[in-house]
This record gives C-alpha cells, sequence and structure tokens, in this order.
DNA sequence: TAGGCGCATATTGTATACGATTTTTTTCAA
DNA sequence: TTGAAAAAAATCGTATACAATATGCGCCTA
C-alpha cells in the first residue's frame, strides 16, 4: 500500500485503486479489517474520502461494511463464489466472440504484452501480481469487444474472482496459466469467434476446476447443530 | 416523493429507494438534477447522506455526478441502451431456465399477482407503476432462480432499462405488456426450462423492437455541423 | 478464580463549517 | 442595446466536530 500523500492526486479513485490493487495482489487478505482513521492517515485525508471509497469497494463486492462496526475485505460464501463463475461463464464467452470480430493488430499488440507481463511476474515468483494482470487480461478483452456495461460487470466479478481464489484455491504455488491465455490471443487474431468463444468457456471451467469449492465446514452457522451434537 | 421525515426511518437505503423508485415510475424525468440541498430538506436529513445516496445510484447507472456541477438523472446514449439490452439478453434467458427448475407453487402466486398488479395499474393509466412493475417481475425471476450475483447487476439493467424507455420509447401510450409474462409464469409452472428461456429472449427482443434505437439528430453536437449548412 | 457489570476507550454515523468552483446577476463601456 | 468583465450567489468538495454505538478492561461479587 503506498503512502504517497501527493497532495492532489489523492482523490477517491485513487485510494480505491490502491486498495483494490492490494487485494487483487492478495497483499491485503479477505477479513481484513479496514479502519477509516487508519486508511485515512496512509493516503493524508480525512474519514470522508475513506468512507466513499469503502462505499465503492462494497458496490464492487470487494468490501464488507457492517454497520457501526466497520468496513472488511469481503470473505465470499461458497455460494457467492460459485454464483461469480456462473456469472462469468455467462458474460465472457459472448463478450470473447465479439472481441474477436472487432481486435485489431494493436489490441493484439497489447494483449500479448500483458501475457508476457503475467509470465515475467510469475517467473519472479510474485504470484500476486500475476494474478492481478490475468484478471487485466480478462477485462481487457471486455474493452475489445467494446462492451462498456458488459465491462463494468466483469471488473466486479474479476474482483470478487480474486478473493474467492484468495480463499479457495487448492494447490498454493501451482498458479497455471498454462497457455490458455495464448491461445484465445491466437484466436482473436484470426477473427476466429466460434474458436474464442469456445476457449473462453474451456478456459473459465479449467480455472474453477482448480477451486475447492465443495460443502465443507459450514462454519459459525452450523453452531446450533454442532452443539445439539 | 414523500416528505416523511420519520426520524429513524431516514437511511441512506431508504433515499435511494425513494428516488430510484420515482426515477422508475417516470415521475422524475432523465437530465433531472438532484440538488444535495433539496434532496436533504424533502427526506429531512443532511447532505453527508444524500451525497451518500446519490453516489449508489451512480453506481446503478440511475445517475451521473459531474465534478462541481452536481448529480443529474441519467441520459443514457443509444450505445449504453443498446448495450443494456445485449447484457439482458446475456443474462435473463439462462436465468429464466434457472427459475424454471426451482419454482414453487408460491413462487408462481407471486408472479401471478404481480401481473395482476400490472395490468391494474395500466387500466388506471398510471403507465410509470405499470413499468416498475414490470421491472419487478423480471427480478422476481432471478430471484426464483437463487442467482444473487445475476440478481444484482440485472436490477442495475432494469433501473437503466426504465430511462431507456423514457428517452427511447416510440409509441408514447401503447405500453402493451401483451401476455408475455402471462406465458413465462405458464412455463415456470411447468418446470419447462427451455420454453422459459425462448420465451424470456423473445420477451427481450419484443421490447427492444419497440424502441427508438436508430441514430438520429445527434443532438447540440452537431450545432456547428447544423450552422455549415 | 470465574463470571458479570459498568466505566473508559475506540470506532463509526451524521451534521455542520469552511473553502473551492460554478452559475447567475449586475455593472459599465462601446 | 449588446457584450464582456466583475461581483454576488448558489452549489459542491473536504475536513472537522460531535453523537451514537461497539469494544475492551478492570473491578466487584459469589
Amino acid at each position: 500500500m503506498h503512502t504517497e500523500i501527493d497532495s492532489k492526486t489523492v482523490t477517491v479513485d485513487h485510494i480505491v485503486a490502491q486498495l483494490t490493487e492490494a487485494v487483487h495482489e492478495h497483499r491485503v487478505q479477505p477479513g481484513t479489517k479496514l479502519r477509516e482513521d487508519e486508511v485515512g492517515d496512509i493516503f493524508g485525508v480525512s474519514r470522508t474520502l475513506v468512507r466513499q471509497a469503502l462505499r465503492t469497494m462494497e458496490h464492487d463486492g470487494l468490501v464488507t461494511i457492517e454497520r457501526n462496526r466497520g468496513a472488511f475485505v469481503s470473505k465470499p460464501s461458497l455460494k457467492e463464489a460459485r454464483e461469480v463463475f456462473e456469472a462469468r461463464a455467462l458474460l465472457e464467452p459472448t463478450t470473447a466472440r465479439a472481441a474477436a470480430a472487432r481486435a485489431t493488430a494493436r489490441d493484439i499488440d497489447m494483449l500479448e504484452q500483458h501475457i508476457r507481463d503475467e509470465h515475467a511476474a510469475l517467473r519472479r515468483d510474485e504470484a500476486g501480481l500475476a494474478l492481478k494482470l490475468s484478471g487485466d487480461f480478462h477485462l481487457a478483452i471486455a474493452q475489445i469487444a467494446d462492451q462498456n456495461t458488459i465491462e463494468t460487470f466483469l471488473r466486479q466479478l474479476i474482483s470478487r474472482s480474486s478473493l474467492v481464489i484468495a480463499l479457495y484455491w487448492r494447490r498454493r504455488n501451482a498458479l497455471c496459466e498454462s497457455n490458455a491465455h495464448h491461445a484465445l490471443v491466437e484466436a482473436l487474431r484470426a477473427h476466429d469467434g466460434d474458436t474464442a468463444e469456445e476457449l473462453m468457456k474451456g478456459h473459465l471451467l479449467d480455472v474453477l476446476s482448480q477451486l475447492d469449492l465443495k460443502e465443507r465446514a459450514p462454519g459459525p452457522a452450523s453452531l446450533k447443530d454442532a452443539l445439539a451434537k
């Protein structure tokens, strides 16, 4: 989390961006409390702006605000985790198809640079950064598709995906992006909508399969049952 | 817009709900300025809460905030209007299918009551109310499908649909819901997912076809061109 | 010593105050 | 009368102050 206090560049959006990035990169874990004073001190602003930022992030599903208790980085439930990927499965394949129809050479270059950055981050063992870049890649496709509304939704879904991955990822190290992204770029370059759609669908299922979304210890909700023995 | 000042029930959510309802029912038109003091006076709260409410509505796409200028009820562009219905076309048919699989007798009763209310509103010539109820109907289906994440997105899309309809609806009076909703309920009752999905797809296309989303006079932007003759 | 009550502290919720920006009105000269 | 410039008013942006609520600690009692 930066401590820059460049007097005029510190705005609500800036705070949101910095905090969001930190969550995306898993530098702050789900459940972390975000005290208003503390965040305000870090960015050198009053609680007024912090509260706005936290409220925005609540809207994105990154933060949960409990009245009179404060803001916490969200901990998506299993159901929410599933819903996130179900929604992505609904939005992204069609969006990839649209992107294939519109992608320019410049777009392709940009995506390839993205992939290079991602691999570089992985080689340096910066898994958090790689994860964030992976999310950016998916967003970039929505941008290419020129679907602003869907892009907004996708931004939220990808944010929540970061939380889901933080909570339910199976193997700690193996964040193998394989070459799913690369294959997608090839389909886009060829303006092959069918393939792009299929690849995206498969890619999402692939990520989903690496999560552990089985029912398990239901946590505090079952306390009563646990006591009933 | 209510003027209730029941001291404890006036919260940010309450303000959002009231304002949102007013927009949904077309009691306030796109472009209307929402001054903070004015709204605050109406609800008997300070600008602090009003600003939170307006910011929330901005997130939902109902309000556009221009820095140092204030909040206005949004006026979706043609592109945004198209995107709203493209997104709905992506989300709602599948959701209707899921709802068909889960709908209980109680759910069906609820939906039928909805339709009755809608028709009653139409008979009383309360087109705005009927429109809002129609939106609620679509939301109810997402609720039945038990898809909370998608429901959240749909809520935003339906809100924006109200704005789109206010701006681009062709025939002023003929807000004919025909019996599309009724047919949908029948499919849900029969747990017929295929039919429900198809009906929803068709219904959305039907609504879309009644909008005037062709490019037209780009408005004030073309003044220079107009003068160029 | 365990448990509970109450006070002290910390933190959030809302209102208000003040500065910055925009909009409107007024003024004055051409 | 028109236009521009300046002054005034209105409105928004941010910080601060105070109120309400939650949390934690110590003390007292059994």
